[in-house]
DNA sequence: TTATTTGCCTAATACTCCTAGGTATCTTAG
DNA sequence: CTAAGATACCTAGGAGTATTAGGCAAATAA
């Protein structure tokens, strides 16, 4: 019997692959061990369980889009930082809707500080440094462009987008547009 | 053997509240059997499948989420609309976390159409008569809006906006105001 | 080469989903 | 009021997933 060379992390990224698949509530010790094509209980020397298996690519997720967005970031502010960030969250969500939804899962306090969870928030912050906002109008508005973000995305996602003649492409772009023209003139109360 | 008077509706009303208490995801025949106190065997005499059961959930809170909606909405225009709109969207997903995630469930084309999915736009689109908005400006602000209050429900719900010092209802509040002033102000490309 | 680690296996239990077929309870027509 | 039919719920059982325990063989270290 050949050894098929499993790690932890060999495991986490096939996960990702095949959530990006078939989906990430599909993700499934079996299913992973079949893809390997060794049995389900050979996968408990590698990850706890099932749970530790999803987090794991949650994780995963996390880095990988807290990457992009750290590159799509460098150099650039104002209009030019709102696109990137925004336009580097889309376009990961749409290559790996999987790992997109990996993502979404609710980590726990200690899981959580222990990933990119922190830097996502920092480069958000960053986002504003373009725009003349003080706190706590800072924190609004970056609730604001993160729910903004992530509900367009997730939307889009489920097709919601897809069946008026208007493109969602265009519609990203002028809502782009808009969210930056509210940041240039945030109302005061 | 005392019949327990299982139908349909019955088994819809009580999956909605079982997801309420434990989350959607773990809404499962067995569970729902269990809180009947009858077999599992016993619910496939109502509900096709465990599929079924979902969707049926979902659209019963779809048709709530429209219900209140529409209440809110009698009567209203302009802002008022608008933050009507937002709150009983925001409230429905407070009160009955496991019907709103089942109200994200992703139908199929058919189903979705016997939904109250036409509903919601409608009344959405409503919401934009106090503004003075033509097409296609008026379908990218109805995106803006769904994705804003979707995401902003969803990132509340996992906990997103609770670390801070700055508390979820004045960031909700704020951004309501801003985007009244994004819509009364829309930029022309 | 031997000793040790460890990668993968078999075996077994539990839980969820679902089908088939049976029995008991309700409903309704005569 | 009773017999016939409909149906609410049951038992039995098969298939898939999650997980634990313990074993053998392949890789690695001594």
């Amino acid at each position: 019997m050949a050894r098929v060379g499993l790690t932890k992390e060999r495991l986490t990224l096939a996960g990702a692959e095949l959530a990006d698949e078939v989906g990430f509530d599909k993700v499934t010790v079996s299913a992973l061990a079949r893809r390997f094509g060794v049995k389900d209980a050979s996968l408990y020397s590698h990850v706890r369980n099932s749970q530790d298996l999803k987090t794991r690519i949650a994780l995963l997720a996390l880095a990988e889009l807290a990457d992009r967005v750290a590159a799509a970031l460098a150099g650039r502010s104002g209009k030019d930082a709102l696109a990137a960030f925004a336009d580097a969250y889309r376009d990961y969500a749409r290559e790996h809707p999987g790992r997109y939804a990996a993502a979404q899962l609710e980590l726990d306090a200690e899981t959580a500080l222990a990933s990119a969870a922190g830097k996502h928030s920092a480069m958000t912050r960053a986002i504003l440094r373009g725009y003349d906002l003080a706190e706590p109008d800072q924190t609004d508005a970056i609730r604001l462009l993160g729910s903004t973000f992530h509900g367009y995305v997730t939307l889009e996602q489920a097709g919601a987008f897809g069946h008026t003649a208007r493109d969602s492409q265009t519609s990203w772009t002028r809502i782009l547009d808009a969210l930056d023209a509210l940041l240039r003139n945030w109302p005061t109360t």
